[in-house]
DNA sequence: AACATACTACTAAATTTTTAGAAGAGAATC
DNA sequence: GATTCTCTTCTAAAAATTTAGTAGTATGTT
């Protein structure tokens, strides 16, 4: 049951990541967004084929260009790395992860009463 | 100040993930505790050798084999990785991470309870 | 010391990933 | 409707990564 996300290279991210900001596009689209300096428009292309057949994006031939949009969520693949992540790094415990990250990032005193409330919630929802 | 960590590509960190594992150890060390199928000893070499270059690992070839050890701590990459993924996916936002996650996977009682203490604990130490 | 064994360093082949050119198809312009 | 422009698809070159062979050197053995 668990997804088998496959995982993306670099490049096939970075592309995928435009995607999913932009919600769908075309390659001059995601192209715009690339940053300095840009690969070729062909470049672009060959990585949404790529990703295309890896299964995260899929595309309509509406007129002119090709217009792509992601079909694997980026909250799925997120949580696919972060899981990664957190197996390798922090032996699989959150709460180990959560202790580490509050320890190197500084909260704002906004983040802490959301980060407490959140913490309620958690534990109310019982 | 803050730290450039190099990257690792997949088969180095997989080697050095075994490095911090066992806290130094000769090439065969680390062979051993390589997955199956396992690479040839010279792979693990250069591995190591790529490490090295990157700063990431040093050695002393104390009597008849070299015996590498971490340079950079496993927390100090985790922390450069776990950033990474923080900017990219959850926007920098702590907060939305740790929602993220608490939704995803299902915390044990025991769980909810660390994690109401680690929150009290972040909010007091103002 | 001569021989065998184990390890390292160097080199390069194999594979994967990235980059992009060239050919052709469809739309826009004159 | 011929010409030009843009876009896609196919193909392959370039670069990065992974894998491992070979040669040489050091260590251990008899």
């Amino acid at each position: 049951m668990s997804d088998k996300t496959k995982t993306l290279t670099k490049g096939e991210e970075d592309v995928m990541k435009i995607l999913w900001m932009l919600g769908k596009g075309t390659v001059n689209d995601i192209l715009e967004h690339c940053d300095e300096p840009k690969p070729k428009y062909t470049t672009v292309a060959t990585f949404l084929k790529l990703l295309e057949d890896k299964g995260f994006a899929g595309h309509t031939s509406t007129g002119k260009s090709n217009m792509y949009y992601p079909v694997v969520e980026q909250k799925e693949y997120a949580g696919s790395v972060a899981g990664n992540m957190l197996d390798s790094f922090f032996g699989g415990s959150l709460v180990q992860m959560f202790s580490f990250f509050s320890s190197e990032k500084k909260l704002s005193s906004k983040e802490k009463q959301e980060l407490l409330k959140l913490a309620q919630e958690i534990i109310d929802k019982e």
